[in-house]
DNA sequence: AATGAATGAGCCTTCATTCAT
DNA sequence: AATGAATGAAGGCTCATTCAT
């Protein structure tokens, strides 16, 4: 039922999982505590339910956003930058699912587990595509990669998870994508000054471009 | 006192926090209940001096080995291969301070929160002393990189956390150490003198990324 | 729930406040413990509202004879004399309201607080009647009279209150009222042997009419 | 010890009776918990000492300023005023002498019990005296009078002994004394020559109830 | 005289979940 | 489909007092 989804939404957001009660998420929704365990087996579950349909939320956006972006490095920004927002705008939502679903034993039997690995995939897929090109060094431990970059950013983020001052999504996101290229990239030799103007250049232009596309099919809709 | 302390860790090694019974760790000190409070101010109180006391102990051994380490890259390695076989040895420990600890809004005024700061310091200082060296690149965020590396590790072997399946302690460090010792280093190439034609193609660059940026900023606004 | 207040309201009078168990208030109402709390805030809520419950039933049964009765003198008395028998038949709760509620911090914003106002309202009224009817002297401190004859005859009674004798409600009632009467009456001239005698044949008089007033009452019931 | 005493009456001011830890009043004494133990028997006996020592005090400050007030009415006024005085002054270690000590079973038992007599005795003997001197009537219920000087102070400073408010201590001490000697003083009036036929008129209508109690009997019965 | 470490019993409260209506 | 009253288990914490040294 959709308005218990919403109710338990905003419930789990303001006080958390655990703080959240059964009898608040039914008063919002309107109905009676006990016309929840018609819809949902327990409380985890209307969690577990309320969670899935954010990611699904989530996935849709990525997808959306990223046919219009191009360039093994734009690309893999995106991801984190997107990550990064994402923690940025909910972090009590981020909390749950780092806290209350994830370190349950139960985890990998979950949706959101699959949903996460989904979640991530585009990552994994960027990389690989970037091997493939020859822009990526071959026999990388892509799983690792990806750790270095949801674990970085969670363990970057975790003052703010805690409610503890901010950090800038943008600042982040550069630094961490420029990390991560350089491990990952098949020379290092780029790193002559011109170079690295050469490629801040050719960023721009993509971004540009990216842009100009964005532009096309927003004026064909 | 030493023998509520012990029975307290193996207590919480056993149950986690939230199932293990202040009764229980009585007991097995050979007091009654009422002891634990002339010594601990409550149980959360009990965890956070099993913490600190494992901490020091993983400090000071740390430091022990640390010194007969020597070159960025090994000690870069052993930074990550430690902390790798402390998660090996002791997950449930590495949970209560994940899961317990350092998700309490109070983290930052705990003691546990300086320890850990001390526990990572090694790693930045070895990468600072990398860039003092010039074995690493100047201007890169030290912090950032901490947190690749310890919210890789954690990433990584949440499963095992979580009582799944095992990981490989080498293989992670090798394969991580060598990433992040990509991402840091210098270029081995040295500057070739084509590089001032690179030069001017990257301004002529600039310029056409510059009039394309006006020329959007007319159409839209 | 009728049969929680029920049980609270015996559990408390046998036990007082801080030696009664809500497991034993549950047992005997035939609930389990939990139950208490979806009535009541917690066990000081459940004895508020017990005590308020008391104090309605004695409001009311204060107006219904108070109706009956006539005379600034006799309706004084009768003031005092009820009062005194609530103590006399009820030294427990009376001692919970003493002890337990009225020395609280928050007694002021109890709707107990509201009750005995209520409760002593009557006296204050009838004092101002008088005041009103010339038979008191003008500029009396009405609130300093209600707090001789409250806190006169708690002093009075604290004795029977810890459990120790016995008191005469009537003599107490007698001699208190005719005390508080001289302090209030306009003049002592009253006070011959033989105008003592008038006064208590008139004051017999006005009580057997009063019966009979009561008296044609219940007979056209 | 005086130390303790000292200590203890200094913690059982600030925090009650209850709120008061024995551990507090023996650092404060400078010494360990234990040696409490030494020189009083429990923590109550410790709070009786205290208020023994302070109703010490108490009389004989009255003792010494009575002896200077002559006038049944200023002595009167003098017992009042200086009580409310001590409520003024000592409000929380007269909650403790009234709900902690009091109201135990074993009051009565209690040296304060014997000190708060011998307290009050200055009154009873002020009205006494009053009496002896023919300045009040005959035939008072003395321990009542007191009562109601006591008991009605007590409830009129009982928001302020909640920690609510001020009271006037001159304003009440008038006004109370005017009342109390009011109830207790001889009709200024001398016996007129009419009330003989005062005395046949009250015998008749005694008569008449006589009459009318017995009609009402048989009726009823 | 003083220490101070150890005692130890006991109860209020919470809230997700159930199930007869 | 919805109600909503009842369930029921479980555990951290306090602090005056003791007693061997």
């Amino acid at each position: 039922m959709a308005a218990l989804m919403t109710a338990a939404r905003a419930v789990f957001k303001e006080k958390g999982y655990a703080d959240a009660l059964t009898s608040e998420i039914a008063e919002r929704a309107g109905v009676v505590e006990g016309t929840i365990y018609r819809y949902f087996a327990n409380k985890r579950d209307l969690l577990l339910k309320v969670v899935e349909q954010w990611y699904a939320e989530m996935i849709s956006d990525y997808d959306q956003q990223l046919a219009r972006i191009h360039g093994t490095r734009n690309r893999l920004r995106f991801m984190i930058w997107r990550h990064l927002t994402v923690i940025h705008q909910e972090p009590v939502l981020c909390r749950l699912v780092l806290l209350d679903l994830r370190a349950d034993p139960a985890y990998r039997e979950t949706s959101v587990f699959g949903m996460n690995r989904q979640y991530t995939l585009r990552t994994i897929e960027i990389i690989e595509a970037g091997v493939a090109s020859g822009e990526f060094r071959p026999g990388i431990a892509i799983p690792l990669v990806r750790d270095m970059i949801y674990g970085g950013i969670e363990h970057h983020t975790w003052a703010y998870l805690r409610g503890e001052g901010d950090f800038s999504v943008d600042g982040i996101a550069d630094a961490l994508a420029d990390m991560i290229y350089r491990a990952l990239a098949v020379s290092q030799e780029a790193e002559t000054p011109e170079m690295s103007a050469l490629g801040k250049a050719v960023r721009r232009l993509e971004q540009i471009a990216d842009r100009l596309d964005s532009a096309q099919l927003d004026s064909t809709n």
